[in-house]
DNA sequence: TCTGGCACTTC
DNA sequence: GGAAGTGCCAG
């Protein structure tokens, strides 16, 4: 939201971190590096660098993101994007859809997002601009959204387009589907982790190398019912399932008219709102002049990676701060071409037929996007445990292994959970089975301290969460996020973290399971605001 | 603000 | 044909 993070305040984006970041196309710019969140990304990017030895952030020091369909996100950005958050849990659009590259082709990762809140304000739309109405909400359990496919070797997810469109946001904090939890009316930046699972990496310890990426433009507004025309206007032209509302044609005046028992031609009330308001939205301008600039859609970032002196636990442990884009041009990833994973695929390859009862198969990405570029192959066998553990199993396990997301809800989720060998333990548990802790209370704070120690999982679990290392499944991200993305799409760092392993609670056979593993992350906000998290 | 039902669409 | 994803709309 160049505009709404202008209107609110977020603090521009620091220029990447990435050390060396190629140039790149239009269409795909890395993201941003988190840094520390204490110094600029410039600075960080330096420090970090160094910091990186090649034993500990192997490999994840040349990591690179690009956004795909940047443009489109840039031209929700460009309006102030709304996300709708239902109770039973709603997808974003656009998707969140990544080309990953400089993996190490064998090793494998474990790709996760979560949504940290973009600062402590609450918003409100009136006078066809949003402002800040209040301090935010408390902060919701920070959740995990692990990609179905992971883990996974390099070469498997830079093959094709890293897909997060099944992941769901919903308003209902006592949400038993792993979904992403989220205030409406609350600001919030989506952030994609790279975790190395490698056995080699001691996943689970101080040493786990990962990275976190952040493209500004994917930054977010939750709204219970669109607040913005011209963001519905954009959704029912761009969202195939929204076709039914496009009014351009004798259908949809016949539709309407139908709904409203009036006399055909009736104007679908979208199209007039949207013509009404078309000439001047408040974000317009503003978001343009900030995340249009150049510099920010071209400049590719690699990830940081760093290694952390603190202990894992530590890192995990800071305090959800907001994240905040340092700049919020920057980062504009470039439209990959695409590829994507698609769970059909890999549920027909792993298990046969199983579904989850309160989920299809895979069937939302489109055969274009994620199963052509499939690749069965590629997938490492399930988690040990995971196929077998009794909990998992009917309904989770084949699924699981089929790539379904998994959400990883618990009381005490955890990034180490996300291990592969701990894996079984973790991925299963519907988030409804875990007891919901209660929110630690709202302080904005980067997600990255600003000591060097400060760039830690933790930021990425940050603002929602705490550390991944603490929480995974709870929410050891709570957005703390933060650090501050550098630029538009910024790549956070990468750094090890040494999770704990935890065990998590059983899986009741009535709750719903969890289509996605999510882990919550609750993370005590401990951590100073950063300089960079000035979003508001 | 939020919710549930509706018609429509994709898969 | 049905499940699930859309925005619209009344309440």
């Amino acid at each position: 939201m160049a505009n709404g993070g202008d209107q609110f305040g977020l603090a521009e984006r620091p220029d990447s971190d990435c050390m060396d970041s190629p140039k790149e196309t239009k269409q795909e710019n890395p993201s941003y590096t988190l840094t520390s969140p204490a110094s600029s990304p410039q600075t960080e990017s330096s420090q970090q660098v160094p910091a990186c030895t090649a034993d500990q952030n192997q490999g994840m020091e040349g990591i690179k993101v690009f956004l795909h369909d940047r443009e489109l996100w840039t031209k929700f950005d460009e309006v102030g994007t709304e996300m709708i958050i239902t109770k039973a849990g709603r997808r974003m659009f656009p998707s969140y859809k990544v080309k990953v590259a400089g993996l190490n082709p064998k090793t494998k990762y474990i790709l996760l997002m979560d949504i940290v809140p973009s600062d402590d304000h609450r918003y409100k739309f009136a006078d066809n601009k949003w402002s800040i109405t209040g301090k935010a909400e408390p902060a919701m359990p920070g959740r995990l959204y692990v990609h179905p496919d992971s883990p996974a070797t390099g070469s498997h997810w830079s093959r094709q387009l890293v897909s997060f469109q099944k992941l769901k946001l919903t308003n209902n904090h006592l949400d038993p589907f792993g979904h992403i939890i989220l205030n409406s009316m609350h600001k919030y930046q989506p952030r994609l982790h790279i975790v190395k699972a490698d056995e080699n990496n001691g996943f689970g310890s101080k040493n786990t190398a990962f990275c976190t990426h952040v493209f500004s433009e994917t930054a977010f507004i939750a709204v219970t019912s669109y607040q913005n025309h011209k963001i519905t206007q954009l959704k029912i032209e761009n969202n195939p399932f929204a076709k039914g509302f496009r009014g351009s044609d004798d259908n949809e005046l016949h539709r309407m008219a139908k709904l409203q028992g009036k006399d055909y031609p009736v104007v679908p009330r979208s199209t007039v709102r949207q013509r009404a308001c078309s000439t001047g939205s408040p974000f317009s301008g503003e978001g343009r002049g900030l995340r249009g600039s150049p510099e920010a859609v071209r400049s590719p970032y690699s990830c940081e990676n760093r290694l952390s002196s603190a202990s894992p636990q530590e890192l995990l442990r800071a305090p959800p701060a907001h994240y905040a884009l340092p700049h919020p041009h920057q980062q504009h990833g470039q439209q990959p071409q695409v590829y994507h994973c698609t769970k059909r695929k890999v549920e027909n390859c792993s298990s046969g037929n199983r579904q989850l009862p309160y989920k299809k198969p895979f069937t939302g990405s489109s055969p274009s996007e994620g199963e052509s570029y499939y690749h069965p192959s590629s997938y490492p066998p399930p988690p040990p445990g995971l196929s077998n553990n009794p909990l998992t199993d009917p309904p989770y396990s084949s699924d699981m292994g089929q790539r379904q997301a998994c959400m990883f809800a618990s009381s005490e989720p955890r990034l180490d959970e996300l291990n592969c060998t701990s894996w079984s333990y973790t991925s299963p548990l519907p988030s409804a089975m875990t007891p919901m802790e209660p929110y630690p209370p709202y302080t904005p704070h980067p997600p990255y301290s600003s000591s060097p120690q400060g760039s830690r999982l933790s930021a990425i679990a940050t603002q929602s969460s705490s550390p991944l290392g603490e929480h995974i499944a709870h929410n050891p991200y709570q957005s703390q996020s933060s650090g501050p993305p550098s630029q538009g799409s910024q790549n956070i760092h990468s750094r090890q973290l040494s999770p704990p392993l935890r065990e998590y609670p059983r899986y009741t056979p009535n709750l719903s399971p969890p289509l996605y593993h999510t882990l919550e992350t609750h993370t005590h906000i401990r951590c100073g605001v950063p300089e960079w998290s000035a979003a508001s």
